[in-house]
This record gives C-alpha cells, structure tokens and sequence, in this order.
RNA sequence: GGCCUCAUGGCGGAAUUGGUAGACGCAAAGGACUUAAAAUCCUUUGGGAUUUAUUCCCGUCCCGGUUCGAGUCCGGGUGAGGCCA
C-alpha cells in the first residue's frame, strides 16, 4: 500500500526539475500581464535563518499563486553584499572579505535553494559584483552632475568600537546599531545626498500609497516631520550692549501665541553667541559647558533644561514697549529651524518648564474650548480662542497663525517657512567593503570626479587589514592618481559608500541584471516596474524604504515615481530562551526534558526556561532551518511558516508546529496515494452524485475562501481552509461513479492550491496521479459561483436580538413564509405566546429579529 | 511626553466588515487498533445551571453610549506592544 511520502528524494528530484526546465525565468512579455514580486534581499552571512524561512516562503506563496493566475511573474534574488562583517571576519580568518562574501553567498544560495523557492536565479545580483557597483558609480556622477550631492563638513554620529560614521537612523537609544556602542559626536567632511530637496514629495506621495501598511506611512511621515511655521525677526534692543548684529530671527510652529511670548531662547551654537561672547567673556564658561553636551535630539529630550541669561533683550514685533529677555538655552537645536525661538510659557510644556525654573511671566492667550483646566504646571496645548491677543482676539488658532503671518510679512519682518526633521542622507563610510567613491582630490583642491569611461574605480585586493582604521587610506598606492584632464597629482576618496546606497536600487537593477552599458534599460523597467508586491521586516521601514522611494524619485524614470505598490512587513520568528544555572544561554537544541524540567545536555545543568523572544544569536534562541529542512523537508517547514500566525504577527517556532505541518503533507500523500486513479477521471460532464455535489460546494466555497485569503496576505486562513478540505475528504465514502467524479474533482482541486504553500508535494502528487510537466504551469481553479450558493439556507431566528433558533429555508424566502413556520419552533412559539410584536426585522437568507414587549 | 497599533477558550488564532462568536490548528482527556509503544482512526473540549433539550443564563479587557441587533461603530478607562522623542 501506500508508503511514506519521501520528501528527501521528492524535494530534490523537484528542486532540480524547475531548474533544469526553467521554469521560473521570466522575460519581458509585452502583451502580458507582469507581476514583479520582491522580498528584500539578504545579507550574506553565510547561513539562512528562520526570519529568511518565513520571509522567503510568503513572497513565494505570492509568486506562485500569481503565476498560477496567469501573471507573467518575476521573482529575483540577490545579495546586499557589501558591508561591515565581511571586514570583521576578514580580520578574524585572514580572508579577504571577497572571498568570504562569495563563498557565503554559494554556501546561502544552496539553502535557499533547498526551500524550493519558484525564484528566476537568472537574475542574480550581488552588490559587491563589479558588474553592480560599476553602474551605481555612474549613478552616483550623474547624481553628482545634477547637484544631488554635495560635501559638507559636519558633527557625525561616530561609532568608536566600528571606527565609522553612523546615520541617524543607525543610532539606537544613543547607541550604534550593531555595535551596541556608545555614540560620539565628531567633526567629518562628508559626502551627502539630497534627499531633504525631495522632502515634500516623499511626504505627499504617501497619502496615495494604498498597498502600504498604516504603520509604515505613519513612521516615514514622523520622520520626514513637515511642520509648518513662519520666521519673525525680532529686534534687539539696542541698549545695554555694543552688538553689530541687530534682529533675531526666531522660528515658531505657534505664531498665534506671539502674545504670549514671555522670553527667547538661542541655540548655543547660534552666531550670535559667538558675539555675545566677544563683548562678554564672562559668560564664556557656561555656554562651552552647554556646547558640549550632546546635541542629538534625543538627548535633548532628556536632560533638564538649563538656560544662560544674557544681557541684551527683544523687542516684541507688535508691542514695541515690551522687552524680552534673551536666554541661551541647551533645549534649541540649531540645525532645525533658525536656531532661536521665542517662549509662550503658557501654551507649551516645555517653555513652562524654562519658564518656572528662572520666574518667567506666563501669559495665556489661548481659551480652551472645552473646560479642560489648566495650571502652572501644566500647559494648554487644545484647540481655542484667541485672547489677550490685540488684534487676534477671538479668532481661533489655524485663523490667528494665517493673521500672524499676513501681517509679518506685510511689513517685512517675517515669512511663512516650512521646516522638515528629515535630514540629508551622509553616505561617506570609513571602510574599504563597500562602493568606491569615484572621486579624487587634485593637489591645487580642486575636486574632480572619475571620467565614466574610467569605471568601474575597482576595488583593490591587496589589502592590508593589519593597520588601525581604513585599508584604503592606508593602501600604498591605489589611492595616489593623476587628475586625467590635468595629469596633476590626486589623491582618490578612501571613503566608500553607505551600503544602504546599493540597496536603493536593486530592484531596478532586476529589471536589466546584466546590461553592462547602463544601470538599467528603459523599456524593462516600463514593463517590470513598480514592484507589485515587496515583502520584508518592519525594521526597514523608515531607512532602506525611504531611500529607495528617494532614488526613485531622483531617477526621474519615466512613469514611475514610486518603487513599490504593495509593502507587506512580516512579523518575526520567536522562540522561548533558556539559561543555565550559571544564567548564560543554552541552545534549544542542547535541551532535554526529564520530569517536566529542562536540563542542558552538554553540561548537565538545570534550565530555566524564559520568556519567548524574537530568534537572536546572542539568545541563543535559534533554530537552524538547515536543520528542519533536513529532519522534516522544506515544505513541512512553509507550512508551518504559513499556518498559525497571520503574517504580520509574530510567529512562535515550536515542536508539534514543525511536526503538525509534517504530519498534514504525510496526509495529503496518502490521501493522493489512495484515490490517485480517481484523479485520472474525466470530467466533462459534471454527473456528481448528490453526495458528491455536497463535497464539491464545499470544495468550491474553500477555494473562494482561500484565493481571497491568498489575495489579502491571510495566509494562515488559506491553510486553515486547506484543512477542511482534506477533513472533507477523509470523511468522504465512496458508493458510486458519481462519488468517484466529484471526489477526483476535488483532490485536483486540493493539489492546485497547495502548490504555492508545499510545491514539492504537490509537484510529486501531480505527478503520481499522471500529470504532465509541471503543476505549477496549471492554471489556478475557478470558483464555479452556482456551487457557492444553496437552494436552501439557514436563517438565524433572533427573538429581542438573542438567538432562539433557526430555520432551514429555500433561498430568497420571504419573511412572511419564515413566519407561518414558526409555529414549529417550540421555544420561539412559546416566547411569543401573549406578546405583541412590535417590531420585525428580515435581512433576507440571514437573519430574523422579533422584536416584543 | 507625543503619535500609532492591539486586547476573543489552556494556547496560536477565525468571524463574509454591524447579523449563528470561538472556524481551522495545537494542547489535553477518553476510546479503538497493537503483546506494548509509536503512528493512525473515532469521540469530547468557553464557563455555569437544569427538566439533558431545536433548553436556559453568562461570556470577545473594564465602564458607558448608538442600534432591532455590537467582538466589530462612538466616548471614557485599564493593560500590552511599536515608532518618535
């Protein structure tokens, strides 16, 4: 009889099958209809992990299932390949870091390739490729050309354990990303893009983004921060001090609160500090104290508000009499807004705290809609009036902030201004592992960018990772060059590019992977692009996504102004952790369970178990999906991948998951193995007997279920449904011919859905049963609607909204048939017994409520 | 501190978007097969009451509201998580 499903002879026939015939590689098919699905791509540690397992089996679902619809699917993978730990790991094992990243990417791509993932490996691309970074090169002189880039000199988040500059978006809680570090501030000349020039319209495109999650727009907006506000020049008072400047140019959100500014407040940094020190000096001291505690804003945040008072004060633009005091404040960031700003105490939390620290007046100007109250402790920060407030008295806030506005700029002492938090993206890296930068620096100063018939600017090999800080700084002659227009002695940019760079544009390079003459082709990318479906972590949602929207914006590519249509963001993998008795982390797979406690194999020790947590190597809470491959093959690991949890939950990894998903595929194939003749059965005519046709609505209603499912990212409800197919099944006997119809319907059915989730199996049923070539070459089933809808349906009788019983009807019965038969229903007959009906309500096929007295 | 999510059995989670709450899976218990175990199959499984039924009461974090009807909508609260600070 039916022997156990092989999956290791199955998984491998199959996997070499789809390669040998192609089967995934796509090409440009004008008349077709294209879908570009695209998880993000990973980097090359050398080992797949289960975030990858989870990642890469919901893209391919998708894959699959478009295909089978008839799409004509381009499915890629590549590898972010440049980066920090090919360098460690170089200095570790004494390899280059080209030799690690290549032999990690062959030793990954063969796991992935053990998945059976439907990917067009055609279109391979790493971004350490030569091929790849060539074209990046000329991007970054065309950006360069067109003013996209610019260098500056400015603070730096430095990350002293890496040796290397850190953007915002890599410091976390203060400290690097990766390291763990505590971050330093240092002064650099750095290579930046424009991004902030693209600042409105990264902002604006969101709102039509409808693929995205809430989520992930919600964070990007947060980042870019647009705020709107005006500058206002506020003259200084000219007595009391010899100064040569003679305004302030403060910025505020709030110009309606104009009336209630009580004092102003400078950066430490503002120029003006610097003159108040020159007629001053004794104030010097306590302003260097403020200049040198970290400015980020975070820290800013958090320290308390400290102030310096200064000697000169302000006038206030509409009450002339009226002086401000000036303070220094270590509170006001000067590289946002103008770096000064007035305070209105009462309308904002942190001017009151400034305020009642140096007895400041408070002047409220805002009266609050409702009765919220308000107290020296607490500002008022709602909606309300105008008050105190001359010529604003009673407008509201949005109305008295246009005022404000209208009458500052018509006499010239301000302007409206628009301000965003997001900053220019630096994209100079210390490090030798990345994107050469084509660019050298002649002897006269001037800078002069590599001709394009000069790239690929390689990287040198010979490197010498022995020294302290930046092999290409200290290469003895790649970084000595000629200016090719002048022949004079240059001296080439060491640093190298941000990895994030390589990875804006991948996506595009997919299109046209191996054209060695442009980035891309034009016409692939019109037919290929925008990438219908992305899938990856959350963790990327403000950083590597908003700097693929930048270069696609930047690219100014005909017709596409944004890279990606859908965004789904994944949930992690999890799994409980367990310590020793000397509290360091165990392995799960060191564990052994005795008496209900755990106990550490190689030790010996007991285990506590801990809380379950995201998969970490640090945690040691990991499990080796090469390991589960190999134990209970690749589609018993989608499965489980692709049931429980909805995908953008977190998923927790455990035992009977693994080995539900197991046993559900050993089902499946006996289920085949027992009927596989039946599945040979024509089926023309459709003579179902009526059991059959009962097995065939259910069928039916299933695959209705499971394509939206698979449609709408459930996934976990197309496997749920999956089981109810094969529940339906088993409980099917088989009396006659009809039955034999409906049933190999069914189990044809059955095997078309489950190839997206467990290809393989599916494949080798298809095959077993006499399929020809490949399963995945057969078009997904239509859902027949005549067997979605029964002659007879079930309607709930609700009696003052509660249940009371149902009623088996014909469809579209009327309510005054449901009512002469209720007289059956005891319960209801009993409860309407002497009452009167006062109200009736019939939601046809669904539902009747009564309602009595 | 601000913004945003979320809250359903022992557990993961369903619920056609306002119309039978708990689909499906896991776990558990009982039974069949077996010398035995594994595997497989069958049954039960939100809580409670009783007259064991086409029965009743309670039940989707808490309080209130809208509605004939609320897990779903609105207001307030509590708790958890995420992002920003």
């Amino acid at each position: 009889m039916s022997e156990k499903y092989n999956f290791k002879v199955a998984e491998k026939k199959w996997q070499s099958f789809w390669e040998s015939q192609n089967t995934f590689k796509s090409e440009v098919i004008k008349n077709k209809k294209k879908y570009y699905i695209l998880e993000m791509f990973p980097y090359p540690s050398g080992k797949i992990h289960m975030g990858h397992v989870r990642n890469y089996t919901l893209g391919d679902v998708i894959a699959r299932f478009k295909r089978a619809q008839g799409y004509n699917v381009m499915h890629p993978m590549g590898w972010d390949a440049f980066g920090l730990p090919a360098e460690n790991a170089a200095i570790e094992n004494e390899t280059s870091p080209k030799t690690w990243t290549y032999e990690n990417i062959s030793a990954m791509k063969l796991q992935l390739k053990h998945m059976g993932l439907s990917l067009d490996w055609s279109r391979e691309l790493s971004t350490c490729d030569e091929s790849y970074y060539h074209q990046q090169q000329k991007l970054f002189l065309r950006f360069y050309q067109e003013d996209l880039i610019y260098k500056k000199e400015s603070l730096v988040n430095w990350d002293p354990v890496e040796n290397t500059v850190l953007a915002n978006e890599q410091v976390i809680d203060g400290k690097g990303w990766r390291s763990g570090a505590d971050v330093e501030q240092k002064k650099l000349s750095q290579w930046f893009f424009r991004i902030t020039n693209f600042a409105d319209s990264l902002l604006s495109s969101l709102s039509g983004m409808e693929g995205w999650p809430d989520k992930v727009k919600t964070m990007q907006k947060n980042w870019i921060g647009k705020s709107i506000g005006c500058e206002i020049d506020f003259e200084i008072n000219s007595a009391n001090n010899d100064l040569k400047t003679n305004k302030i140019k403060i910025f505020t959100t709030r110009p309606d609160t104009i009336f209630g500014a009580t004092f102003c407040a400078l950066s430490p940094f503002h120029p003006l500090v610097d003159e108040i020190i020159e007629n001053d000096n004794s104030l010097l001291e306590e302003i260097n104290k403020l200049r040198s505690q970290k400015i980020s804003e975070e820290a800013i945040a958090k320290n308390e508000k400290i102030g310096i008072k200064t000697q000169i004060s302000i006038k206030h633009p509409f009450i002339k009499s009226k002086l401000l005091p000036v303070y220094i404040a270590n509170f006001i960031l000067m590289d946002y807004g103008s770096g000064a700003i007035y305070g209105c105490p009462a309308h904002d939390q942190r001017d009151l705290d400034f305020a009642n620290k140096y007895n400041l007046d408070i002047i409220q100007v805002i009266k609050p809609d409702d009765q919220t109250t308000f107290d020296e402790k607490n500002a008022y920060v709602g909606n309300g009036t105008l008050m105190n407030s001359e010529f604003l008295d009673g407008l509201s806030i949005d109305d008295a902030k246009k005022e404000v506005i209208k009458k500052i700029e018509s006499t010239k002492t301000g302007e409206k201004t628009i301000n965003y938090r997001l900053r220019d993206w630096g994209i100079s890296r210390q490090r030798y592992w990345g994107c050469p930068i084509p660019i050298m620096y002649r002897e006269d100063g001037k800078v002069v960018t590599v001709p394009e018939n000069e790239l690929p600017l390689k990287l040198p090999e010979d490197i010498n990772f022995s020294l302290p800080g930046n092999p290409l700084d200290n290469h003895p002659t790649w970084k000595y060059t000629k200016c090719p227009h002048t022949g004079m002695n240059a001296i080439r940019e060491t640093d190298t590019l941000d990895t994030f760079v390589d990875s804006a544009w991948y996506f595009l390079r997919f299109c046209s992977p191996a054209n060695p003459n442009a980035p891309f082709n034009d016409d692939e990318i019109n037919y290929w692009m925008p990438v219908d479906q992305y899938v990856g972590g959350v963790e990327h949602a403000i950083l590597h996504l908003l700097y693929s929207r930048f270069f696609t914006k930047a690219l100014k590519i005909k017709n596409i102004d944004e890279p990606f249509k859908s965004l789904f963001t994944q949930g992690m993998v999890c799994h409980n952790t367990y310590q020793n008795e000397s509290k360091a982390w165990v392995y799960p797979e060191d564990l052994e369970k005795r008496d209900g406690e755990f106990y550490q194999v190689s030790t010996g020790e007991k285990v506590q178990e801990g809380p379950i947590e995201s998969m970490s190597k640090s945690k040691k809470n990991v499990i080796d999906p090469q390991s589960i491959i190999e134990s209970y093959g690749a589609d018993s690991a989608r499965w489980f991948m692709l049931s429980d949890s909805p995908p953008e939950k977190d998923i927790n990894w455990s035992e009977s998951g693994i080995n539900g998903a197991w046993k559900i595929c050993q089902k499946i194939w006996s289920i085949v193995n027992l009927y596989k003749e039946l599945l040979k059965l024509p089926n023309e005519n459709e003579d179902y007997s009526k059991n059959g046709h009962e097995l065939i609505k259910v069928f039916h209603q299933n695959l209705h279920s499971i394509t939206n499912s698979l449609e709408n990212f459930q996934m976990n409800v197309a496997i749920a449904k999956v089981f109810e197919m094969v529940n339906a099944i088993s409980k099917f006997n088989i009396a006659d011919q009809g039955d034999k119809l409906a049933l190999g319907e069914c189990l044809r059915i059955l095997l078309r859905v489950i190839e997206p989730m467990v290809p393989h199996l599916a494949e080798e049923c298809w095959s077993l049963t006499g399929g020809q070539n490949s399963l995945s070459e057969q078009a997904w089933p239509k859902v027949n609607e005549k067997y979605l809808e029964s002659s007879d349906v079930t309607v709930v009788i609700q009696i003052n909204g509660k249940r009371r019983g149902e009623l088996s009807v014909e469809k579209d019965c009327s309510e005054k048939e449901i009512y002469s038969r209720l007289t059956n229903i005891k319960n209801i007959n009993d409860a309407l017994v002497g009452k009167n009906i006062l109200k009736s309500i019939y939601v046809k096929n669904r539902i009747l409520n009564i309602v009595i007295d």
